[in-house]
Order: structure tokens, then sequence, then C-alpha cells
DNA sequence: AATTTTCATTTGTCAGACAATTAAACGTCT
DNA sequence: AGACGTTTAATTGTCTGACAAATGAAAATT
């Protein structure tokens, strides 16, 4: 782990590079305890804040935490699903919410991921899957939920949906593209109609998951799918037209 | 923007958090200048090291940029595609490499995902995407090449097949998805006889999307995946018994 | 008017200090 | 000897004050 002495610029995004390389490279295996800070400071020939810096930039991808006190100091962090998960929604949000891309684009790229786990879905749901779509199923008929609360159940359903494929891989991917996608959903206002339609849409999904007919739930995916385009299609043209 | 006062531990990150959320919600838009430091040490009641380990954090996650000088400062930045790329395919690298998923995990959840996009692929392919993709088949037949370079022009192919679907956010989904399976292609040595397999699969994939069959796309895709988890259960096997 | 110089602002880095935490080492008492 | 409290050393967390480097704006000069 070396750093480039000639640029004494950004000293602690060189020192974060080469401990992030160093971790990703396995030469620093996870629960491994890097050196103190004060010992770092010395390797790198820096001072202590400029190593701390280097440090917190690393915790801020869940790459290592610590721990004080006698036997503390920084380690590298297994990342985990649930890290991963959170790193990623934050990041599609933000991607989705900075770059002005348009709804259809996104729902697109929503509903084309979910039914890449359609056949999974419906090979291997359990019965706890099931009952979770059920459930937020139950839910979205109560009429009075509003329009955040109908989007989280939303969400919710779908999230049960991709993880009963059973394969945590595709979880953790589909998570950010089916949670960024919330804000989005939240500046549609749901009528009575389009509810009950959703609501329909989500039933025959759920019956086709229970039987295990995959061409069935991807059929109603996509048109859950054109659905939800449709409606955004029309609170748009309702809010420009005001 | 508040923090905790009660809690002296973690202030870096609890002001992170602040500013982290100030910039989700959208109070603090793109390209607007956060105070300087000794600006937001003052707000925030704590020193400038602390304020500066909460902007590095920030800093890690893109979500600001700093200039040094009179009208310098820390931006809030635009996260852009090619950043959220980035993060996501090391975020997923490191998953897989430290949560021992298994190779016929990870390469279900890819080739479901890829599954996905082919519809859209057949589509809206252009002419540079097929392109690349004939380019990278071209690459994949020359014997000279190493297994690493093999594997690189792999990812480079599906990288082309994805974008094809002209979708961003449905290539920044499967940016890591695809990048992140490649140290784990690494480990497979790739025979002259499994290549052959390969080329002549991405071959009728190619040919597929350039005929906009989308339905024979997502065939030879199910074979190309099976294809590489027997080559990789082989792998393991050979690997088991020496 | 154009160019150079000065200057104020801001980030980047450093040195040294003290507080808080924590576990191990050490003593002490039963 | 063993259980229990105490001390101690190591480590992170935070603060203060300082200086260097960059940079654009203002001032001075040609």
């Amino acid at each position: 782990m070396k750093i480039d002495p000639t640029n004494p610029a950004d000293l602690s995004a060189q020192i974060a590079k080469a401990i992030r390389d160093a971790i990703i490279s396995g030469a620093l295996p996870v629960d491994e305890r890097l050196p103190s800070e004060a010992e770092l400071a010395e390797q790198f020939d820096v001072s202590r804040p400029t190593v701390r810096e280097a440090l917190k930039r690393l915790a801020a991808q869940s790459l290592i935490r610590t721990q004080r006190g006698a036997t503390g100091g920084a380690f590298v962090n297994r990342l985990t699903f649930r890290d991963a998960y959170r790193q990623q929604i934050t990041t599609s949000t933000l991607l989705l919410s900075m770059n002005d891309v348009s709804f259809a684009t996104a729902c697109e790229a929503r509903f084309a991921l979910e039914r890449a786990c359609a056949p999974l879905s419906a090979l291997r749901r359990t019965d706890a899957h099931l009952a979770v779509m059920r459930a937020e199923i139950a839910r979205q008929q109560q009429p009075e939920l509003t329009d955040e609360d109908f989007c989280a159940s939303d969400v919710a359903f779908h999230r049960a949906l991709v993880d009963a494929a059973g394969n945590p891989v595709l979880s953790y991917q589909l998570a950010g593209a089916v949670e960024a996608m919330q804000p989005l959903m939240n500046m549609i206002t749901f009528t009575d109609r389009s509810r009950e339609m959703i609501v329909t849409l989500h039933q025959k999904i759920a019956d086709a998951i229970e039987a295990g007919q995959s061409q069935s739930t991807e059929q109603h995916l996509s048109a859950l799918s054109e659905y939800t385009q449709q409606l955004a299609r029309r609170v748009i043209a309702r809010r420009q037209a005001s």
C-alpha cells in the first residue's frame, strides 16, 4: 500500500484508495484489524487527521467499522446484503431525482427487472412470501389509506414478489430499482378506481405465483406496468393543464 | 439540519446524515454551495476536523465535490450514471466476494436480469450496439486470448447487449450484476472447446437481436446460462478432485 | 484598457492535546 | 485459589491553533 507523495493534495483520497484496493484484492480479509490511526499515519507519512479522513471515507462505504478502547481499531467489515441494499437504494433514489429520468424510463426498467424474476418466484415461492403478498393486498383495499401508504404497501408487495425468487443477489439488485421508484410513485394520486384496478392485478399476480404459472405472472406484470404508465401520463397531463 | 448533542460520539456521522438528508429531500439542490467548513463547524457547534470528516463521508458517496480557493467550497454534486455505475460495481463485487455467494446463485441472477432486457434490446438495438457485439465475438475467437481477456470481452459483449435496451436505468442496474461476476468468471479456465460453444451462443444471440427476435434471444441466453453453470460445476469438481 | 500584483477566502494538512471507552493486567479480599 | 474491584495502557473521538496551497476578486500599475 503506497501513495503518491508528489501530489500533496487529496492525500486522504489516495490513502482510502490504497486501503480499499487492499480490501478488494483480498490482502485485507474480513474482520482483519487495520493498523491504528497513529501507525497508519506513520506508514503513509501523513498526520492522524488525514488518516482519519481516509478511514471515514471507507466507513461511508461500509468497508470498515471502528471500535474504541484498548483492543479497538478499524476492522474490515463484512459487507452484508442489508448494507448493500441501503447504499443501493440511496444511490438509485438520488440518481433518479437528480437526472430527470422520465417516469416511463424508470417504470420500464422496474417492471423489466421484475419480470426477470417471475419464473423463479413462481417456482420457489414459499407460503411466507405468499402471506406477505396477500396481507399487502388486503392493506391496499382499505379506503382510508393515504397515497403514500398505498405506495409503500405497493413496494412491500413487489419486494415480496422479488424475494420469492429465493435469490439474494437478485433481491439485492432489484431492491434499488423498486424502492427508488417510490418517490416518483408518490407523485401520483391514486383514485379509488385506479386503486381497484391495481389491487385486481396484484391479486392476479399473487394467484399466478401461487399456482406456479410464470407466464401468467409475466403477463399480469406487463399489464400492471402499462397501467401504471397510463396513470402517470394522465397525472402529468392534468398537471400541465392546470 | 440538526444533530443530537446528547450523544457526543459519531458526530461526523450525524452531520453527514443531516446534510445527506437535506440533499435527498431537495433542500440542497444540485450545484448548491454548502457553507464553508468554518461556518458549518459553527452551525453544528463542532470543530472543523469533525466537519471535514463528515464532508469526506459525503464525498466518498459522490454526493459533494470540493474546490479550493476564494470562491471554492463544497458543492452538491449531480450524481451521474457513471459515478453510480462505479459505486454499484465495487459494492456488488465486494458483496459477492465477502459472502461466499455460490457461482450458481450469482449466475442465475445475472442471466435472469439479462433476459429481462432481451425484449427491449431486440426492439431498440442500433447498428452501433450490434457492431460492438460483433467485434467482441471476433475478439473471442482469437485463440491467443488469455482467459482473463476472454472474460473481459464476455463482459463487454453483455454490456452492449444490455445497453442496446436503450434504458439508462436498466443499464445502471445491470452493470453491477454483470461486472461483479467477472472475478468469479475469471476463476474458470476456458478450454478451446468451451470457448467455441460460448462464441456460437453469442453469435446466435447477436443474430436474434439483429433480427429483432426477443424470444429467440431469451432462449439462447438461457442456454448460455446453463452452459456457463455446467462449466463452473466441472471446474469445481476438478479442483476438489486434485 | 490591459496587465500585474496584492489580498482575502477557502480547502488541505499538520502538530499536539485531552476526553471517552475498553479490555487486559494487576491487586486485594475472601 | 478464586472472585471481585482497581489501575493502566491502548485506541478512537474531538478540539484548538496553526500554516500551506489554491484561487478568484479587487487593487495597483503600466
